[in-house]
RNA sequence: GGAGGGCUCGCAUAGUGGCCUAGUGCACCGGUCUUGAAAACCGGCAAGGGAAACCUUCGUGGGUUCAAAUCCCACGCCCUCCGCCA
């Protein structure tokens, strides 16, 4: 949720903003006026109740006639109050509402427009020339006997996969140098539950646009979480943090659940979109100034892990556009892709400044009194994306995938070799 | 799934319709005293809204009442026991 105070002082502010996202302006002044409504209800109520209470007082201690007279107004003013409460009330739940459709307010350094419209930050490494024809991760993960997708779909439909044999032991080599590095770093490491309630999947913004994408079980109202992102920001939810223990820096390890709807026909082959996958996430609860230096950092560790698996990559700025709602800036890594030509986005990191936390009531008190903290989340690693990446760029002529020197320790082997 | 107990300001608790503007102890912070500390004493100490008066919040949501922490209903969570199960 966005600020009430800018919103009041400055909604220019917030109409651009929601402008550069693409999103709706008018919703600033739909929220005004609801803000507006709901203040005038606040005091009408208070007013009444206040004299309620007074009126209240004095029938306990009156007798007799003067008891009956009082307690008849008494009565009246009851009603009065009782109505200027329910009004009291639906003007809150309506300010609110809108005022939750609020996206947050992008940084102002983020590149204005849609999904094409990133900008480059850097490039690190070069794309490797082949003196062969690469194979896709497809091909070498049948060769090897690391992925199984057909069986996938034959379980569980499209978009589902096993890991097989190596497959499943490079994920857990993953996690475990993925898990090592941020716990080195200073990362308290979690296993979340990935079953959440509602106010777990609001407070973090997924059931605004990004809901079609969320699965839900209806009968039991629990969310499949998309990412650790969201249990482990709805960990200190309603509580008020040490602002001595800041930054809080945690590291979870799940799985994430994601309908893809919407996305029919787009990466429909292997394992670049699936529904089902698992991931090491980096959260941050900091300081609100820090936010943007401690975005910095996470963006270094992704790219420290990114560089340990010897994969090229880029950085982009992603556009206003294409921001979460919950997002004021984020920071893609692109690994190469060698059999798409491309570079495709393997991590992310996101600054999502108070927005989450003002949502989730998670607060720090400080000098200036209590006030919301900063969130911050990072992917370390995404499994199948990653493993695409290393099959595809470090695959050799005869199918066989070297494997890259800081997950040797983790693996066992150097090198995976086809099989049958 | 069944039975019972519980949910009050960080922790522990008091509070069975109006003196609750929610008391007390512990912890914590500041002060006096002390060379320093402890003890003792004094003061402060939940959150939100509001310039303030004041209002809201006693697990959550309804209800009864002029008035609810307190009475009624529903739900949630925690604990103990039973059953089933990894």
């Amino acid at each position: 949720m966005i600020d009430v105070k800018a919103l009041r002082d400055n909604p220019d502010l917030v109409r651009a903003s929601q402008k550069a996202r693409g999103e709706n302006p008018d919703l600033v002044d739909q929220a005004l006026a609801a803000d507006e409504k709901r203040r005038n209800a606040i005091v009408e109520f208070e007013a009444l109740r206040a004299e309620q209470n007074t009126l209240s007082k004095s029938v306990g201690a009156a007798k007799g006639d003067e008891k009956t007279a009082l307690l008849e107004k008494a009565k009246a003013l009851s009603a009065a109050v009782k109505e200027a409460e329910s009004k009291k009330n639906a003007t809150e739940a309506d300010f609110k509402k809108i005022a939750m459709e609020i996206s947050n307010l992008v940084d102002t350094s983020a590149p204005v427009g849609g999904e094409a419209d990133f900008k480059v930050i850097e490039e690190v490494g070069t794309p490797r020339k082949f003196d062969f024809e690469p194979k896709d991760h497809v091909e070498l993960g049948k060769i090897l006997g690391a992925i199984d997708v057909e069986r996938g779909a034959k379980v569980s439909g499209a978009r589902f996969y096993y890991l097989t044999g190596v497959g499943a032991l490079l994920e857990l080599a993953l996690v475990n140098y993925a898990i090592t590095m941020a716990t080195k770093a200073g990362f308290i490491p979690m296993i979340p539950p990935v079953l959440v309630k509602p106010a777990a999947m609001e407070g973090t913004g997924f059931l605004g646009q990004a809901a079609e994408n969320v699965f839900h079980l209806k009968e039991d109202d629990f969310y499949l979480v998309g990412t650790s992102e969201v249990p482990l920001a709805a960990y200190h939810m309603d509580e008020i943090l040490d602002a001595k223990s800041l930054p809080l820096r945690y590291t979870g390890y799940s799985p994430c659940f994601r309908r893809e709807a919407g996305s029919y026909g787009k990466d429909t082959r292997g394992i670049i979109r699936v529904h089902q996958f698992e991931k090491v996430e980096m959260f941050s609860f900091c300081a609100p100034e820090e936010a943007v230096a401690e975005h910095q950092r996470l963006l270094a560790w992704e790219k420290e892990f990114l560089n340990a698996m010897e994969i090229p990559y880029r950085v982009i700025d992603v556009a206003t556009g294409d921001l979460g709602s919950s997002a004021n800036r984020k920071f893609d890594c692109e690994a190469w892709i060698p059999t798409q030509n491309a570079y495709r986005e393997v991590t992310s990191t996101s600054n999502c400044s108070e927005f989450q936390a003002r949502r989730l009531n998670v607060r720090t008190k400080g000098e200036n009194g209590t006030y919301p903290v900063a969130t911050l989340n990072g992917t370390l690693v995404a499994i199948p994306r990653m493993i695409v990446s290393i099959l595809e760029n470090h695959q050799q002529t005869d199918g066989s995938v070297l494997v890259p020197k800081a997950l040797q320790p983790f693996l066992g082997m150097d090198r995976f070799n086809p099989v049958g």
